[in-house]
Formats: C-alpha cells, sequence, structure tokens
RNA sequence: GCGGACGUGGCGAAAUCGGUAUACGCAAAGCACUUAAAAUGCUUCGGUCAAUAACCUUGCGGGUUCAAGUCCCGCCGUCCGCACCA
C-alpha cells in the first residue's frame, strides 16, 4: 500500500481550530497549579511576520508546551508594541492614517501567527495604541508623577529646522537630518524625564541577583551604569582683572591622585561660566556656537581630536598657592556629568594629552609603572593609564595610585576654603535621566495641562484617558497634535481659565517597559489586579539587540510601580534568553535603491558571485550581511516558506541547527532536509499503526530492551536539553531516536505482546517530545495510534532512570594519551578490578612488550590512560 | 581607545567538570528500487596514503598536565557593546 505523504496545510489547519475551539490555551488567573510565565518581546506591527520573528516565537513556544507538559499553569500571551514613528512615516507615504496603517497590519500579522501554530492566549491580546491601554499608562504617569519620579528640564536636542521636530541621535546622518537634509541644530528645549538615575545603584545591585540572566547581558547594563568613585574638588579662581560672577571651580575627578600633574582646567561650552564669559568675549562666543552646530550626535561622533579656547581665567592649586593653571572652555566635557568642569593630566589620560599636544601645555608625569625608572620613563603620544608609584608629587611620592587617591582626599577633605571643605567624595553614574518627550503624533499623549496661571496641572485622573484625536493632517512638517487647536486648547482643571494640552507624546519604549504586566488581567483596572501572581517573568525571550535600552527600562519601570503601589516587586524578568539575530545579504542597485532578495537572481561564476535584478537583468551590488530589516529590504516572510512546508517544517528548521544565542544567516539550504523528516516520522508512525494492529505470534527479543533504554535515555537528554534551551541539541536526539526506530521497524517483527508495549512507550514518547517544536504532527500521529486525549493537554512522560544508565560500558584504553581501544567492563567496577582487566587486553599486552608501564591513570567510568 | 565574546570538515554545528574531537543536519558522491524521474532506503564523506595499517588535525607559536578544542602566556583574525564618563 502506497502511503500518501503528510499534507500539512490541511493538518495544520485542522488542529489550530480544534486548539481554539477546545480553549486550551486560554490561561485562568485562579488555577492552583504553579504559575510559568514565558514571555517573548512582543513585536512591532510592521507587516508582516519575519524570519526573526519565527525564531523567537518558536523558542517561546518550545518552552510554553513544555511548561504546560510538565504540570505548570502556563502564561504565555502576545500583543502589538504599536505605537511608532514608522506608522506615521507610512502614513506620509500612503496617504493612509497611522491607527488604519497600524491595525491592518496588526490583522495580518496576527493571522500569520495564527497559522504558525502558537500555542498562545489570544484572550489577552491589546495594542499599546489601544485607548484601553494607554489609559492605563497616563494613570500610571501621573502616580509616577505624584511620587516625583518625572519631573521637565531643559535638555539639548537635534532639531531639524525643515521638519520642526526633533531628531533621534540616528535620524542624523554626517549633521544632516535624515529626511530633510537640513542641518542639524543642537536646540535646548524643555522635555519631560523619567528620573531613572534616582536607581543608578539600586540597578547596578539588583543586576547580582538575576542569576538567570546571560553574564553578557548584565556586564553590558553594568557598563551602561557606569559607577565610579571619585571626587569633586574645588579650585579657586586667580586674580587675573576679569570679573566674573564666579570665584571658583568645581570639577569632577577619579584620580586625584594625578592632582600633580594637572595642566590645565577644562569646562564644558554649557557650563554657566562659559556662557557667562561668551556674553563679553567674541571668540569665546563664536566658539561655543560652532560646537552646537550639527546636532549633538556630531559632537559625539567628531572624535577626531579636542577643541578649546583659552577663557583668560586661571585657578589656583589646592596643593600650591603659588601655581597657577589655566582654564580652557573645551568641546570633550560634558556638562552632564560630574560638575561639566575636569582638571586635565596630560600625562594619564589620552584627551588630556591630545589637549595638551595641541595647544603646547606641559606634560608632568606623576605615576611610574613598577620598575621603570623617571629618566626613561617619557609621555609623548600615548598616556599612561595604569596602576604604579606616585613620584613628583611631594607627599604623595612612593605611594601606589590607590595610596594616593585617599591620602589626596583626606587632605582636601579637611580643608577649609572659605567655609568649606575643599573636596567631597561622590560616587558618579553614566546613566542619565530618561527624556521621554517625542514631538510626534503616534504616541501616547503625555497627560499634562499647561496653564498660564496654575503652570503644570496634571491631568485630573477622572478625565482620563486623554484621547489621541484621529483627524490630524500630515501636510505640513511638526507634530500634527501641535496644530490641533481644538485638541490642544482645554479649560485648566484648576482655575477654569483657557489652558493649553501637552502636545508631545511619549517614548515608545515607556510603551513596552510594563506591557508585560498588562497581560495579567488586560481588561481590568489594573490598580486591582494582584499582578505579583504572575510576575516576575519567569522566561523573557527576545533580540540582543534589547539587551540595554528595553530590558533597563522595564527594570526600572517595575521599580516605579513598586514606589505608586501597583506591585511590591522589582524584578520583572528572573529568566532571560537573549537570541541572536536573523540576517540576510542585503542589494543594492546602481541608484543606491535597496533590493529584496525575491526581486534578484544570483549567479556563481569562477568563485565569484554576481546578483541581477529579475526585472531588468541589471547588475545589483551585493552588501554585507545585515539583520533583517526592512529598510534595506532584506526580510525574508514567513508566508512563502509556510505555504511550500508548513508551520511544524519552519519550526523545526529555524531550531534545528544554531543554538538560539548565535546569530544565523537566513538560508533556506536545509529546509528540505527538514521536511523530510517531518514526513519520515508520518511514514513511521503510519507503518506502526498498521504493525501494532496485526496478530500475534513469536516472542520477545533482545533488541526491544535495547529500544527502551534508548527511548528513556533520549527522553532524559531532550528532557534535560529543552530545561536548558538547547534546542538543536534537542533536535540531535531526535534525529538519532528516530533513526534507531526506522531500523527496527525494518529489522524486528513485532508479534509479541511486551515488545509491542516497548513500541507503543518508544512512540509516545517520540510524539510528546516533537510536540514542543512540531505541534500539529505530533497531535496527528497520537490520533493515528488511537490516542484519545490532546497531546498539547497532555503531561510530559516519565523516563525511568534505571533505564538510561547500562551495567556495561566501553571504557576507552589509551596509550600515553592516546586512544589504542576499549575495554568493556560492569560500570561500578573498582580501579584494581578495571586496572587488572586493562592489562589483560591483547592489544595492551602486545604494545607493552613485556615492559612494565610507569602508571595507569584510571577515571572511573572515564578513562583510562597507561603511560610507558 | 576601553570592555566582552568567539575562531573545530565544503557549510550550519556537537563535544556537560581537562578524559574517545568532528555527534546531528545540509551539501556532495555511489548503490538499490524504477522503463525513467521524483520519492524512499542503504553506503561513503577532516587530511596524507594503495590501504581497514600508520601518521597528522580544533586560527598561529609556546607552556602546564598522565591527558588540552577546553586551562595559562604571546600573537593573528572575526564579531558585539560602549565610545571623549574626567
Amino acid at each position: 500500500m502506497a502511503i500518501k505523504r503528510y499534507n500539512p496545510n490541511f493538518v495544520e489547519k485542522k488542529w489550530q481550530s480544534i486548539w481554539e475551539q477546545s480553549g486550551i490555551f486560554q490561561t485562568k488567573n485562579d488555577d492552583s497549579r504553579r504559575k510559568y510565565y514565558v514571555l517573548e518581546m512582543f513585536p512591532y506591527p510592521s507587516g508582516r511576520i519575519h524570519m526573526g520573528h519565527v525564531r523567537n516565537y518558536s523558542m517561546g513556544d518550545v518552552v510554553a508546551r513544555f511548561k504546560r507538559a510538565c504540570g505548570f499553569n502556563v502564561l504565555h500571551p502576545m500583543g502589538w508594541d504599536a505605537f511608532g514613528l514608522p506608522a506615521e512615516n507610512a502614513a506620509l507615504r500612503n496617504k493612509l492614517h497611522p491607527k488604519e496603517w497600524t491595525y491592518r497590519n496588526i490583522s495580518i500579522m496576527r493571522e500569520q501567527l495564527k497559522s504558525l501554530g502558537f500555542s498562545l492566549d489570544w484572550s489577552r491580546e491589546f495594542a499599546t495604541c489601544d485607548v484601553d491601554y494607554y489609559h492605563h499608562q497616563q494613570l500610571l504617569f501621573l502616580d509616577m508623577y505624584e511620587k516625583g519620579l518625572i519631573f521637565r528640564k531643559k535638555s539639548k536636542v537635534n532639531w531639524d529646522p525643515v521638519e520642526q521636530t526633533v531628531l533621534a541621535n540616528e535620524q542624523v546622518i554626517d549633521g544632516c537630518g535624515w529626511r530633510s537634509g537640513a542641518q542639524v541644530e543642537r536646540r535646548e528645549l524643555t522635555q519631560w524625564f523619567f528620573r531613572i538615575s534616582d536607581y543608578s545603584e539600586d540597578l547596578l545591585r539588583g543586576l547580582d541577583r538575576l542569576d538567570q540572566w546571560p553574564d553578557k547581558v548584565r556586564l553590558m547594563q553594568r557598563n551602561w551604569i557606569g559607577k565610579s568613585d571619585g571626587l569633586f574638588v574645588r579650585w579657586q579662581l586667580a586674580d587675573t582683572g576679569l570679573s566674573v560672577t564666579f570665584r571658583e571651580i568645581e570639577v569632577y575627578t577619579t584620580r586625584p591622585d594625578t592632582i600633580f600633574g594637572a595642566a590645565f582646567i577644562a569646562i564644558a561650552v554649557d557650563h554657566p561660566l562659559a556662557k557667562e564669559l561668551a556674553r563679553k568675549d567674541k571668540v569665546i562666543e563664536d566658539f561655543i556656537e560652532e560646537c552646537n552646530r550639527g546636532g549633538i550626535s556630531a559632537i559625539i561622533l567628531e572624535k577626531s581630536e579636542p577643541k578649546g579656547v583659552k577663557s583668560g581665567l586661571f585657578v589656583i592649586h589646592p596643593f600650591n598657592e603659588s601655581w597657577r593653571l589655566p582654564v580652557y572652555i573645551a568641546n570633550f566635557v560634558l556638562m552632564e556629568y560630574g560638575s561639566g568642569a575636569i582638571f586635565g593630566c596630560p600625562a594619564h589620560n589620552q584627551y588630556d594629552l591630545d589637549f595638551s599636544n595641541k595647544y603646547g601645555l606641559p606634560v608632568n608625569p606623576v605615576v611610574l609603572p613598577t620598575g621603570a625608572s623617571p629618566s626613561d620613563f617619557l609621555i609623548r603620544n600615548t598616556a599612561y593609564v595604569k596602576d604604579g608609584f606616585l613620584v613628583n608629587s611631594f607627599f604623595l611620592n612612593g605611594l601606589t595610585v590607590k595610596e594616593a587617591c585617599s591620602e589626596v582626599r583626606n587632605r582636601l577633605e579637611n580643608k577649609i576654603v572659605e567655609g568649606r571643605p575643599q573636596a567631597r567624595r561622590s560616587i558618579q553614574f553614566r546613566l542619565r535621566d530618561w527624556s521621554i518627550s517625542r514631538q510626534r503624533y503616534w504616541g501616547c499623549p503625555i497627560p499634562i495641562i499647561f496653564c498660564k496661571h496654575c503652570g503644570v496641572v496634571p491631568v485630573p485622573k477622572s478625565d482620563l484617558p486623554v484621547i489621541l484625536p484621529d483627524d490630524v493632517t500630515f501636510d505640513r512638517p511638526g507634530n500634527p497634535l501641535f496644530f490641533h487647536e481644538e485638541w490642544k486648547g482645554v479649560q485648566c482643571p484648576n482655575c477654569g481659565d483657557s489652558a493649553c494640552r501637552e502636545t508631545d507624546t511619549m517614548d515608545t519604549f515607556v510603551d513596552s517597559s510594563w506591557y508585560y504586566a498588562r497581560f495579567v488581567a488586560p481588561f481590568e483596572n489594573l490598580k486591582d489586579v494582584s499582578i505579583d501572581h504572575w510576575l516576575p517573568i519567569d522566561q523573557y525571550i527576545g533580540g540582543v539587540e534589547h539587551a540595554i535600552l528595553h530590558l533597563l527600562y522595564a527594570r526600572f519601570f517595575m521599580r516605579a510601580m513598586k514606589k505608586t503601589g501597583y506591585t511590591s516587586l522589582e524584578e520583572p524578568f528572573k529568566g532571560l534568553l537573549t537570541q541572536g539575530m536573523v540576517m540576510h545579504e542585503t542589494y543594492r542597485t546602481s541608484d543606491g535603491l535597496w533590493v529584496s532578495p525575491l526581486e534578484i537572481s544570483i549567479q556563481e561564476r569562477n568563485g565569484n558571485r554576481c546578483a541581477r535584478l529579475l526585472s531588468n537583468g541589471d547588475i545589483v551590488e551585493i552588501r554585507p550581511v545585515e539583520k533583517m530589516s526592512k529598510s534595506k529590504r532584506n526580510v525574508v516572510d514567513s508566508s512563502r516558506i509556510l505555504a511550500s512546508y508548513g508551520a511544524d517544517t519552519i519550526r523545526w528548521f529555524m531550531l534545528s541547527d544554531s543554538p538560539p544565542e548565535r546569530d544565523i544567516i537566513w538560508s533556506e539550504s536545509g529546509i528540505e532536509g527538514a521536511h523530510r523528516f517531518v514526513q519520515r516520522i508520518w511514514r513511521l508512525v503510519i507503518r506502526a499503526a498498521d504493525v501494532l494492529r496485526g496478530p500475534l505470534s513469536g516472542s520477545k527479543t533482545g533488541a526491544a530492551d535495547d529500544l527502551a533504554k534508548l527511548s528513556h535515555r533520549t527522553l532524559k537528554a531532550v528532557t534535560d536539553d529543552i530545561e536548558k534551551f538547547a534546542f538543536n541539541r534537542v533536535i540531535a536526539h531526535l534525529y538519532n531516536f528516530v533513526s534507531t526506530l526506522s531500523h527496527f521497524f525494518h529489522n524486528e517483527k513485532l508479534c509479541d505482546q511486551e515488545m509491542r508495549g516497548v513500541v507503543r512507550e518508544s512512540l509516545d514518547f517520540l510524539i510528546a517530545m516533537i510536540a514542543p517544536i512540531m505541534p500539529h504532527l505530533a497531535e496527528e500521529c497520537n490520533e493515528i495510534l488511537g490516542g484519545e486525549q490532546l497531546i498539547a493537554s497532555s503531561p510530559w512522560p516519565v523516563f525511568d532512570i534505571a533505564l538510561t544508565i547500562d551495567d556495561t560500558m566501553r571504557m576507552p584504553v589509551q596509550i600515553n594519551g592516546k586512544k589504542c581501544g576499549d575495554l568493556v567492563i560492569s560500570r561500578n567496577a573498582d580501579k584494581s578490578k578495571i586496572e587488572r582487566a586493562v592489562l589483560s587486553l591483547d592489544f595492551l599486552i602486545s604494545r607493552l612488550n613485556g615492559r612494565i608501564p610507569k602508571r595507569i591513570i584510571i577515571v572511573p567510568q572515564r578513562i583510562i590512560n597507561v603511560v610507558l
């Protein structure tokens, strides 16, 4: 009888509708089983599900299905990170309202996800642009505002004068706006901030407890928070005849030991003193203006060389009244860090050295590496930044860097200048407060009203939500909300006079900072829900590209939600798996347009690859492999592959070769193999069902015992590896298992009742083990074999540990560390028994040739090494 | 520049605590079945070699060890994060 081919398109639809009707993936909050919350980072509804999504959600689904089988009450929801710039860009391009564009994409992508068979609780779905979602976000905002976690301040932004909008650093290309091409200005704007820096220390400490996070991510966050221990030191201004309101300059340093190597003081261009000087001095004014040109990123990216101007001021050295140092205004000093002023020590800081070399300032080494002699230790173009001993530093001479730091600190903390200590210790963080104001339409409105009498007035909670108006136009540059007079104009809730709404919306990172808490009970009032029942998330899965910002913001938000009484927890994500990116080559025409891989064909000639457009045969430039993104058009959509192979094959293939953390370059080679395997399992089960129904006769053979052992061993290995997220190894075990099972059916006549029991168990194990990855095939196979319960709601099988261990084992025998043969011996044999057995091995006797081995190393249950 | 990760067949990769290097898959080649193809099954597949013997082999050079892909030192290369953080 010819076996029909397995038809995934038909079978997958069938099981998807059975799952949906049975509601087994809808999670109840009142369930006595232990909870398990698994979440994959929710997608931005860009249009279609691509292979990166498939990889991410396949991993999450394996975990969800596995944990469900292990008896947990699993929460596995899905939503949409739906606010953001691309919707507005699409609106401009296609004359389609951002809302319409977004919801249309969501419905397409929802269907795509459903056809991939993910075990998601769709009853909890929401989009961040749903009014209900951002209503709660506005409530959260007001609660945080009450608790002092939100404030306004002036801050430097990239301003595009043509678009009349603020640009992110990534949108500034060579100092010009990415769309308008106009030169970007550095402007000061009053912006809303979250006080994340209040939690710098806490966010840093919390990392130590996140032991189920990758070390790499914890390190990245640690560096991002950037804690340093230093000293504020006040330097008194010397009398130069120049009249300024300042009497001193306070600098921040982490290297007070180098104070005798100081050559200059430098202050930031935004330093109040610099601004004061600029009012009187044209040269300084011009310099500051030059630094402000080209946006904030330009000044950072212009790493080429430090620049500065003399202020005309001098300071007095704290340890020597007669020592004067010049004060510069310099582009490389940041106002946002420390006090916006530094003392420069050229010998021991590379930037200070470059600056000194440029402006002819002295370079005096004060730290000497151990063993170096002062006469031949010269600093020219490379600063010495490592540890050593102090020289040329009076009372510090001979001390180590660490000792010298505390000596300087002690002395200056105890030296009173104008009624205050000259120095104070201070811990500084690199982490800055989180600016959330965006001059955009498609985001969550900030629930604030500006009144000319009452100032900043929060919208009363009873007046929420502040709904984003639909009737906006995109016919001119700038934020459409700003031009929407009707929406903007309100009565002040305080005094009743006419007032104005805040027209900025929130950064979309705010939306994704707490969505995981909303899934807990998406249609109830957040305040009334015990989010602590489900949180923290047991396993969070998403791309490494979110290792810093998203994860840090979410950690901050959890703390903010604790302070505002929503939770008692601080950390939202207990376990974290950062999955690698799915990459693809990019292709660009000679006109600089990006082309999709579907629009080209690639030929290989003499080892050179050449890409041509399918439409007209034009040569296309093959550009580097990059993360799949819409802008580079190298996205591979899942639906075409889904149509040809089915969901199970894609899921299996996405997880089969590489470990989850690794980046992969998308290639379809191999997907045929994955599909062959699907067909192979199908044939195996069809044949098995047939054989198991046949007449009984004959008796059990030893092969059955071997099969039982292999089944239990495989089950153990697969269970262990799923728990470690080693999906590629899970798949390798299953390939081996299926291959052995096939041989078994080929060679054995399954006529004995007991043997059939073993076979049946093996098949049940197999179906259970493939189910997390290939759930549809598992259900179909189970049905063929007469299983009555859905695999999706069946328990994970239990292996017998005794069957996973053999009584005898094969130990490799080495001579001088090289393998020469094996010794088959009982597993529990002791060293002396093993030694006797080894010495009687034929190949060893002939190699020894009468000699006596120097040593025999026996590692029980592992290896034997005979040293000659 | 600083911090981190990595380097194993033609390719994706495996090797858990220092203990049989190359599991599993892809690609390739051969055979069987077939009128033929597809599908399927079987076999081979790191290198040198006539060889199933022997030797070599985890980027390169050293070292520690009975034993090194794994640990240490020094190079070379690739990737990622931060980028004037005083």
